[in-house]
DNA sequence: CTGTTAGCGCGTTCAA
DNA sequence: TTGAACGCGCTAACAG
């Protein structure tokens, strides 16, 4: 194996010292223009590269960023992770992935990891309900590296978050439906102690009070994500004596399992009974019968949350402002839930 | 901020050693029962967290491992990284992901980051078809570090891989829908200078050829993974004189664009035109119309890849003997090319 | 402008 | 069994 070369080398090539290498590396101002090339030019002919742990120990800083989710393989996260990369990548940062598969502690443990690996911020959408009680999570808000929630986040004192507007989201979704002539909608919500849903359940309420419609409590069912307990869930609903007319999801993938089980028991989409979902996963678009779906702009999610870290690392985080960046969902409208569309034609 | 309290800060409290303190924690035969407890005990009191970039700098070794792929926000990929994550996370490992958008030069950076970050391993599917030509690549391959491959591979001396037998799930397609009953069989390819791409094409043309089918190089077109080049490519078939009755597309995006393209002309699929697609992305089975699909067993394959990793660096990579893992492809039949069931039913 | 010195936090000699 | 000293590779303070 090839020693590694080290600014102790070149120096010595150039007897020199490493001190006037590191500088010339640097590009630091107080170093004669000639030395500056000499040292560069060496250093590349020698295959020279900078060993980042030992100035990360000396820095303080990784230049890694640790970005924590649920899980990469939906798109929605990936979207966000990208538009992180994108944003931080040309800033010389690099990102450390952690997924969590929706466990607490393998979101403690995530932490625990990226705080050893000295990591320069923190960005998480969190998967862990009462994480403002955890001791790991508490020492990671006493240092003060930057630490960034987005989509799922909790409201904790100094701590920025970019979300999605999940109340207007959840309105919107149902004033749709409402326009559409829906009279009795359900709704597949999640746990409701996460913000998101709990605020997507809220605005599909509003929305029906706001309609004059009365709020019926059997209509929404706690689920997991999954296409799996959006067929459970259908079945259960189409099982009451006055089934819905209409279905709001909280997730695409539910949403899913909740066309299929209309399907399966012959319910006519959108005519007898209208879908929605929530994220704009691809497939709502690209199926046969497309899903209506809310779009949470998750590139532009990432990218924010990428611009606010970079602007606490440079203020330096103990400056911060506490900030709280709120976007826009929007619908994006599709045959799930054209129900005026499809009843015209006929 | 809580000052970061180090080795020499429970030393000082212990009326001790930094090396003993050392010791103690790392579990070191020479010391005393009384001190290793009492110095355990005190450390976990004050919330001491080992730097790991000192262990590093020091040890060499940073428990990083890099992990580059085209893209996360695929199912095929992501299930490759999760693979990759359960077998090492235990062993106090951690995945670092890059991304290359499938760009040579972004490949590049991502080594040379890596490589900066001093990572004690690199896991890739390249995307750069002449990667071996590469000067910051083969800086990689004269490190001793752990380099291994996985779906997308080149064979290179002394560099393990995992992969699929491309080959053999090229045959299995193809075989199958001349079992169907199909007669002329497009295939949708991707640049063969990739193994990967050659060898599905290589299985399909064998196919052919023990069946006694003649092959026609105009049913082969070489397009990207996408839906939209899929929908072109399968325009450009149908408008044949002679068009297919049949497409084995090398991916299921492309496999996705081509239904999409026959229900728009309004053929009826399996009955006129059959379709297979690629990796078993979840969409191929919960489309209305499933989409019949070759299974590589990601999962498998990213934990593989992440047990030929830990014995490379157990043994040492000097004493490493060059592993080259094949996984057998796994044909899921689905609507989309079952012909014979369709046409029965009539 | 450049050299000297010191230290980031840790693990590992060599002595005692 | 423990302590003292050193070095991993780099940068910053201080001199000159």
């Amino acid at each position: 194996m090839s020693h590694k070369i080290t600014i102790y080398d070149i120096a010595k090539k150039l007897n020199i010292t490493a001190a006037t290498v590191s500088r010339a590396l640097n590009n630091n101002a107080k170093i004669s223009e000639k030395t500056r090339i000499l040292v560069q030019e060496t250093a590349a002919k020698m295959n020279y590269k900078q060993n980042k742990l030992a100035q990360a120990l000396k820095s303080g800083k990784s230049y890694n960023v640790g970005v924590i989710v649920p899980r990469i393989d939906s798109n929605f996260f990936a979207s966000i992770i990208r538009g992180i990369e994108e944003e931080l990548y040309s800033q010389g940062y690099h990102v450390i992935i952690c997924q969590t598969y929706n466990n607490e502690q393998m979101e403690i443990e995530n932490i625990n990891t990226l705080l050893n690996a000295q990591v320069d911020g923190i960005l998480m959408s969190i998967s862990n309900v009462s994480i403002e009680k955890n001791a790991s999570f508490n020492r990671l808000l006493a240092k003060n590296i930057p630490l960034l929630f987005f989509d799922r986040k909790k409201n904790i004192e100094g701590v920025s978050s970019i979300t999605v507007n999940d109340f207007e989201a959840g309105y919107k979704a149902t004033q749709h439906l409402i326009d559409e002539g829906c009279k009795r909608i359900a709704h597949l919500s999640n746990d409701r102690l996460f913000e998101i849903f709990k605020d997507r359940f809220l605005g599909y309420k509003q929305a029906l009070i706001d309609n004059g419609i009365q709020f019926d409590e059997n209509l929404v069912i706690e689920i997991k994500s999954n296409i799996e307990e959006g067929r459970k869930a259908t079945k259960k609903l189409l099982s009451m004596k006055n089934p819905p007319d209409a279905i709001f999801s909280s997730s695409d993938w539910s949403a899913l399992g909740a066309v299929q089980e209309l399907k399966s028991q012959g319910i006519k989409i959108p005519e007898e009974c209208c879908v929605v979902g929530f994220s704009n996963e691809p497939f709502t678009e690209f199926m046969e019968l497309s899903i209506t779906s809310i779009d949470q702009f998750p590139l532009e999610m990432g990218k924010q949350a990428a611009k606010v870290f970079l602007e606490q690392v440079n203020n330096g985080a103990h400056i911060t402002t506490e900030k709280k960046i709120v976007l826009t969902p929007k619908l994006h409208i599709r045959k799930s839930s054209s129900r005026r569309d499809a009843l015209n034609k006929k």
